[in-house]
DNA sequence: CTGTTAGCGCCTTCAG
DNA sequence: CTGAAGGCGCTAACAG
């Protein structure tokens, strides 16, 4: 492999000259720049960003850490990042952590010590202290999706508790009112957010929240099963599940199939996050969906500001808007064909109301 | 940040005897071992690989180039690559190339800078010279997916040939005559070996190959969606389509849904890989489903085989089966009930028969 | 078991 | 506009 020496050597400059011509060829007259250009052509030579990057004390590369690849909610995220990064000159890292946080923590490490610029990380599990290690780390971090406690650093996420919100008003709208909710990870803060956001809905409807309706899990297909289950084991059961992410909704989907359940006939189901980008060819499921490809672009375009230097030191939170997509999968209630909105609107319709809240459903 | 220098400084020990530590510890006495330990601790430490990578000419990272990373089939074998590197201690670079060659050379360009240890390369559009080109190469690479000309490189794909066969004789099973394909670029091998095994399939059964019936397009739903629509302009038209991926299947499904035909009522689609990886609820295609996470996995085993010089110095070309998934989207031809798989059992049924062929199909 | 020397390939400084 | 010297942080090779 031939180095700059023998690029110089050849065109009979010195090597400074030789890098010049790489780097700001503007500063090396013409003709001294075309030997040396002749002699790179002629050997071959092909610049050694290892050791540029030793020099420079830059890598012109980004780590990304997601917790799974496979779900196509980040596979859209990583295609943002991606797109970003290329479009400035850095390379993408990509590390899962299948919600592992002693994985992450070893990623972490070794992305550090390859010294890349920056590092997207979608925070594994429950990460409690994570927060802490950030501030201390020179490496410019930016956090995706979930919020670390002790809040100090760069954070894109959509917006959880809105895009719940949307989903648990849809619901209602449809007239039901035996909605159960099977989430995350209590510790997640999107599983949080989601409940939330669901809370809200029905606290504005004047319904009770139910507690064996608000079911948390680990953000998995067999959770999102057994959960279903759960709640469907309940009396009355529910007439519309919202599942708070994709992988969640499948799981749930499979288990309303195995009991013999239709989807809308019998139960409506919603979800957080959509199923795929784009290669569903009827979809099915109602869903709110966050701007994946542009949380991946707004997340790596904060992280290249912080890069340069040119970002403002307070830190930024951005929280992108999720959008409802209505579908098949959410159907008028069968059992309950009225919306009901407020206490006032429960009341005029003769509902029992105890202690400020509308009865038979909590 | 504090180098190794420091960390020998504060142990009282040369800088090389701190590298030890790290690299050989039971090559140093255990109290030495400790007193670094120790320095390491208070000074918080971080090895600086990239200093590491050039002094051993290793940087302990692959490189990924795949055409587009949003494509469910392309996911999973990134998973699986991952998780191989990751097993053997190695990150993974990833790029997209979204068919462009151009991309494509410029991100191998900066990838042999980076020095990575190896590349894993779906080669993008045509890729005409990237054979010779390969070879001029000192960075080992392993070819995923398509052949490349002049193939004197290791490779790993699934089977398209057999794979469409199979696709082909179950729709042939199923009493369909009137089969088009609709598959990528002429100069791709998998669209071309997926005709072959179509072809091979027709013709075992006797039946003539009509030329407008087998349409080459770029892998893009907007693609499927036009040649699905060019063969539905055929009299008489087919009664099953096989998609020869799955981008153009949904693209075609589109067309279909616009054209108002049911499927499978009306016509039969089948494809060639799966649409998600187990997101899908109620996966509606018949596929033949490629090992994507093996074919990744598998890939990145022979490169670091390679990297180890463990390997064999002849070039290996693996061929991983594809699975036939029958679900809902194929169903028996309403128009001829009966299989014809031989020529002599069309003639006893029957079948007028021209040249040797069955007439009424070409 | 430990240390000295030297150099991986590049680019910043400062001088010509 | 061009060059000489030096060092980024690390680890082989060779002593001791």
């Amino acid at each position: 492999m031939p180095t700059i020496r023998d690029v110089a050597r050849r065109a009979g400059v010195a090597p400074i000259t030789a890098s010049r011509v790489l780097n700001s060829p503007e500063t090396v007259s013409a003709p001294t720049r075309e030997r040396v250009k002749e002699a790179i052509e002629e050997l071959g030579y092909v610049q050694n960003r290892v050791a540029r990057s030793l020099r420079l004390k830059r890598t012109h590369t980004l780590a990304l850490v997601v917790t799974d690849i496979a779900n196509p909610f980040w596979t859209t995220v990583v295609r943002g990042v991606e797109d970003a990064a290329q479009g400035a000159g850095y390379n993408v890292i990509l590390c899962n952590t299948d919600e592992s946080e002693a994985k992450q923590q070893r990623h972490l490490d070794v992305l550090l010590q390859k010294q890349v610029d920056g590092i997207l990380l979608v925070p594994a599990g429950t990460s409690t202290e994570l927060g802490d290690w950030i501030r201390k780390q020179s490496t410019p971090i930016v956090i995706l999706d979930r919020r670390v406690r002790s809040a100090q650093v760069d954070f894109v996420c959509g917006d959880s508790e809105g895009g719940a919100y949307q989903l648990t008003r849809h619901l209602l709208s449809l007239g039901h009112r035996r909605i159960a909710v099977l989430t995350g990870p209590r510790q997640v803060s999107t599983a949080e957010e989601r409940v939330t956001g669901y809370r809200r809905a029905l606290a504005e409807a004047g319904l009770q929240i139910r507690p064996d309706w608000v079911r948390y899990g680990d953000y998995s297909q067999e959770s999102g099963c057994e959960m279903a289950q759960q709640v469907l084991a309940t009396t009355p059961r529910p007439t519309a599940l919202f599942a708070a992410n994709n992988v969640i909704a499948v799981g749930a989907l499979r288990a309303l199939r195995q009991a013999g359940l239709r989807v809308p006939e019998d139960l409506s189901v919603v979800a957080f996050d959509d199923m795929t980008s784009g290669l569903m060819v009827e979809p099915f499921l109602t869903v709110v969906d966050q701007p994946a490809y542009e949380m991946g672009q707004r997340a790596t375009e904060l992280l290249l500001a912080r890069l340069s230097g040119s970002a403002t030191e307070i830190y930024q939170e951005i929280v992108l808007p999720a959008e409802l997509s209505v579908r098949r999968s959410s159907s008028p209630c069968a059992s309950i064909g009225q919306l009901v909105y407020t206490l006032p609107e429960a009341i005029a319709q003769g509902e029992e109301v105890v202690h400020g809240k509308i009865a038979g459903v909590g």
